[in-house]
DNA sequence: AGGAAACTTGAAACCTGGTTCATGTTTCAA
DNA sequence: TTGAAACATGAACCAGGTTTCAAGTTTCCT
């Protein structure tokens, strides 16, 4: 029907089944109710791919349950029958896409590469999607208001997988040995704040190889005057 | 009363005279009712100071007006007296507290420093600064939903000043010359992702000093192994 | 084929909290 | 001192959206 729609369906067959694992708390392990038909399954697909776009068009708090059932093109009541209240589709929506974005960044760095090689490659996917799916970004953003379990558990997962690639490049002495989690951190909100500025705001005035090789550099020498 | 009364009072004395002017739809350009007694001058003080707190506690949809009357220790009617509505007061908010940050920096940047060190410096103020506001961070970052033109206005112009640094130290010689304004916005996502994770999340476990050298060793010589 | 469980439906109950307003009180300049 | 403007008050109004529910319809297993 739309990117988004494309993009979920993108995500593998099952989405929900993924979710379903990583919770910590027992209570909230399911944040949907899982359907038992086919009927049911479609069903609950079309409200998440529905509400990704209301969320992402209208926030939060703009957005309805009856735009997203409008949208999905099912009853106002059907939204019960999957989901507990707003906060609950919302939640599986930003675990959702964190996994989405995570998968992105996977393939990215399927083969094997130098190690800042790679941390440019992966700016360069990141930028990529974050063009591709504002909505994405938007939603995730604004976990850390509704949502801020959700959020925090997605930068930090998020960090740690840089922190493991800088000590990688370490071990290889590609990399400086002395790196630790804060560097990753750096790493991460630079990329974030590019998407933000280049992807997501910018009209594609700079194009995302650009962007990713000033960070590239920046990381490989800094910003010092050569001696 | 607090933290953030006195904060708030450190601005200036009148914070909402600067807010004022820089507004580019004419509609909006009085975001307060300006009170023309001292009595209101108090009230309008009183109610900002309790703002700040309930929108930083509960957030914007979390926070109720009548919330910020019973902080303030006012009646819920006066609160229209000053305000069109609830984002009246969240806009006026958020210019005055990207003020507040604004002035932060430049205060920790009065001294001059090697360009490095003015970078270091600066995010030592920024750490220090959102541990001790840590509402600031919050509500700044909401505004990206609730008042997104302020929002883009903030980080538009943080940008903007320190690509301004950057020029001037390649102007000195101690940066290179080829800066732009990607590197300004990777040095701010750098900054403000550590703020998040070290100021605002962490217990203090580490020190601000700490965070800013290893951002500022990070901008000096990069993440490569030394050759 | 048959029936129980799964799912659908949308009108209406229900809440919550922003906003209004008519009535008082305080300020302050003349 | 005085009165007009500024400010304070809080009960009541009201819109909008979430959630419930009782009455169907569809699925799917045996």
């Amino acid at each position: 029907m739309n990117q988004v729609s494309s993009f979920l369906l993108r995500i593998g067959v099952t989405p929900f089944s993924q979710l379903s694992m990583d919770t910590g708390t027992p209570a909230a392990a399911d944040t949907a109710k899982q359907p038992r038909t086919e009927r049911g399954r479609r069903t609950l697909r079309k409200l998440l791919d529905a509400a990704a776009v209301e969320f992402g068009e209208r926030g939060f708090h703009e957005a309805s349950i009856s735009g997203i059932t409008a949208r999905a093109g099912t009853a106002l009541g059907s939204f019960y029958t999957y989901f507990e209240s707003k906060e609950a589709i919302f939640q599986a929506l930003v675990r959702d896409m964190s996994e989405a974005v995570k998968v992105a960044a996977r393939e990215a760095l399927a083969e094997p590469a130098p190690a800042l090689e790679r941390e440019r490659a992966a700016l360069t996917a990141f930028l990529r999607f974050a063009a591709e799916h504002k909505e994405v970004y938007r939603i995730i953003d604004e976990a850390e208001f509704v949502d801020p379990e959700s959020y925090r558990q997605h930068y930090e997962t998020t960090g740690a997988r840089i922190l493991d690639r800088l000590r990688e490049g370490a071990r290889k002495g590609e990399l400086r040995a002395d790196l630790e989690e804060a560097h990753a951190w750096a790493i991460m909100g630079m990329n974030v704040f590019l998407g933000l500025r280049y992807a997501v705001w910018g009209e594609g005035d700079l194009p995302a190889e650009h962007v990713a090789a000033i960070a590239g550099d920046l990381l490989a020498k800094g910003i010092a005057a050569d001696r």
